[in-house]
Formats: structure tokens, sequence, C-alpha cells
DNA sequence: CACTATACGGAACTCAGGTTCCGATTGCGT
DNA sequence: ACGCAATCGGAACCTGAGTTCCGTATAGTG
């Protein structure tokens, strides 16, 4: 395109992507793809090696892209936290809250039972700053999903959206691969936290302690 | 080696235990608390080196009385589970099965929820097979609490040993030292947890897959 | 009190896994 | 087609954590 006096376009913009060869921009996303499985299957501790073999491509090449492990951690941390906050605003969407809230928590479960690198990334409070912005951001649309909830009366009052997090973040560990029982679907684990979300006439949950914003 | 016809090689009963110094016992003590210290808050990662400084002692000293990690994990791993199964065992003397079953729960989730270790040799299939004899025992002694607790039609029936298993491992996971929000007591988790257990009227867990014996 | 098998401490070794480096390749503007 | 700079591959390097080794210290015994 000739770079035409009218160019309105391209203001001062220190545009930093767009020099970048398209092999470049290929492998990364192998290295990603890849990366992806080896820590949905392994957790935190695969290893950089089987992600460079598994992408077909070199160690040297995955740290160009991600200058360390942690990086790439969080990048793929942040990505599923963005896909589940798209999920909760989708759920919010639905007719009946708590009809909304139980399909955001299949979905959930579902991703979290495959996925080792989602729960554990869920759990561990100091590592993955770099995704703490994402995370929050899930965090404040389950808590709209959680208040829709209750205002039809289904959902127990004393939860709040920390409360789904730390269930979701204990179904992942428990029945995700590798764990005692992956067979054993996290549907019957979902089954009974449902249940267990619902319930009329229990006795009130302890309270919870000086629950952050 | 010279199979030494002379060398009757002590009588058959092979008495281990007896012949050891005073101060070598005391040492496997301090090292066996100083263990379940350091794995409770640190988990599996916990540093044979720390184990050591925290017990007083020399390395060296540790692996004499423990030939690896591996089996010193065994050994703490075994003793959790033996004491969860007493403590199921004396549930199970409770007037009323349902109480029981929530008394073992409440104990259960309380040692979980401080002991890093437990949820998760609770959680990995393949390893702690040193400990396998008494996982099962404790298996038997939950499944003997679970069907008291269906026969009085308080618990739900679809309910097995497994799901309590499933249930509490995810549960220490969640709520654990250094999880997420260890603050967030274990008590919420589990007063939602006993919620869904006992639900009455929901729907159907989904069949739970081959149960092995 | 002397003697020896038992136990001890901790430096040194080994190995695994993350990270760095650099010569060989290769996309792409001219 | 040419040439440079962006990329690549993967051997080498570094660090951390489990394990081994061996000279020294000590409980227990005659």
């Amino acid at each position: 395109m000739a770079a035409s006096p009218t160019k309105t376009q391209a203001p001062p913009a220190p545009e930093v992507e767009r020099t970048q060869r398209a092999d470049a921009r290929r492998n990364r996303e192998r290295v990603l793809a890849a990366a992806r499985g080896q820590f949905a299957a392994n957790g935190l501790d695969a290893q950089i090696d089987d992600i460079a073999r598994a992408a077909d491509v070199g160690v040297g090449t995955v740290y160009r892209h991600f200058p360390t492990k942690e990086a790439l951690l969080e990048a793929l941390a942040a990505d599923r936290f963005i896909r589940l906050a798209e999920w909760a605003r989708e759920a919010l969407e639905a007719p009946d809250g708590w009809e909304g809230l139980c399909d955001f928590l299949r979905r959930s479960a579902e991703l979290g039972a495959n996925d080792r690198l989602l729960s554990e990334a869920m759990a561990e409070r100091d590592a993955f700053q770099g995704a703490q912005g994402e995370k929050e951001e899930l965090m404040e649309a389950t808590a709209a999903l959680v208040e829709r909830a209750q205002a039809t009366g289904e959902l127990r009052p004393e939860i709040g959206a920390q409360d789904i997090a730390m269930l979701m973040c204990g179904l992942g560990r428990a029945t995700g691969p590798g764990s005692f029982d992956h067979a054993m679907s996290w549907e019957r684990y979902l089954a009974i936290i449902i249940a267990g979300l619902r319930a009329p006439g229990s006795s009130p949950l302890p309270p919870p302690p000086a629950e952050p914003t």
C-alpha cells in the first residue's frame, strides 16, 4: 500500500508488533499450543524441553518468545481466566439466574477437570502475578452471576464469588488429570456442590473472613 | 561372596528393632516430627535439607533412618491414613449415623486443611504405593460410615466412600496452607459440601464409573 | 576406663531441568 | 538474485535438590 500523504492512519503510537517475520509468528503460536497441552496434562511441572519438542521447535525459540517459563505460564493462565470471564458474562444473558450460574459452573468444571494448569493457577496465592488483572475480571463477572442467582432466591445468600472460586479450584485439583480418580468424572463432584449451593434450609455457613472487596 | 557354612546368620526371627542406640531412636523421632511439619507446610516439595535443619540433625542422619525422601513421605502418609481410619471407626460409635459422618468429615477437613501432605498424598494416584494398605483401610472404614449414614436416610444414597475421599481431597487442596485463600476457612467449604451430601430431593448424581471393589 | 560397633554431620557428588549463547538458516526488502 | 537482519536449533552452562561417603564422636559393654 502506497504511503499516500493523506494516510491519516499510523499516528505516533509506537506500533511494536508489526515487523515480525512470518515464521516467527507461526512458531509463537505453535509454542503456545504445545505449552497449553503440556501444562494441561502435567501442571506447573511440565518441562520446557518437552514443550519445545511438542512444538517441533528448539528450546531457544521458546525462550525467544517467552523470556522465562513463568512468563509462558502467565500468558496461558491469563488466557484461561479471560475465557472463563467470557463464559461468566455469557451466562449473565441466560433467562434464569440460577440456570445461568449452573451453566457457568458446568463449563468451568469441565475445563478445570481437563487442565491442571487452570486449577493450580487459581490456587496459588502468590504466583501468577502477571495474570492478576484477568483473574480479577473473572472474579467480578462471577460476583455478578452470584448476585443474580441470589436475587431469584435459588442460591444461598451467604455465598460469594470467592466461594465459587474456591469450590471450583478444589474440584479441578481433585478430579483433574493425574488425580486420584480422574475417571470418576467431575460431574459427580459438581452435582454435589451445586446441591450444596442451593440447599434451602440448612444451617448457615460460617462467616467469611474479611472479604476483600 | 563366600557363603560361609558356619555363618548361620542369626535365628529365623530377624528381630530388627531392639539393638538400637538411644540417641538413634531419639533422632528418628525428631526427624519424623520435623518432616511432618515441613511437609504439612510445604507439601511434597519440602526439602530434605530443611527437614534436617529443623530436626537439628545432619542430612546423613535423615538418610540413615529413611533411605529416601519417598520413604519418609510414605511413612508420614501412612501415619495420616491410619489416624483418619481411627477417627472413622470412632465415628461409627456415634449414636446417630449422620452425625457420626459429619463429625468425621469435620475432623478430616481440619486435618486436611492444615496438612498439605495429606491431600496431596490422597490425590496422586500412582505415588505413595507404600501407604496403599493404610489408605485402603481408611476407605473401608469410610465406606462403613457412609452406609450407616445412608441407612437412616439422611445421606444421599448414591454417595460412595470414593466420593467422600474426592471431596475431602478437593477441600484440602483448595483451602490448605499456601492455597489461594487459606484464611477463608475450610469450614465454609465443608458446610457447602455437607449440605450437598444431604440434600434431599435434588437430581440424582451422574453414575460412578466402574467402582473398583 | 578402654574398646568397638553404631550413629553422626556435612562436604562433595550426581542428576535433572531452566536458561544462555552462538554459529547456521532463512524471510524479505531492494 | 543479493545481502542483511531476524530467527532458529540445540549444545553447553548453571543452579538447586536428592543422595552418598567417610572421618569423627559416642552409647553401651566388660
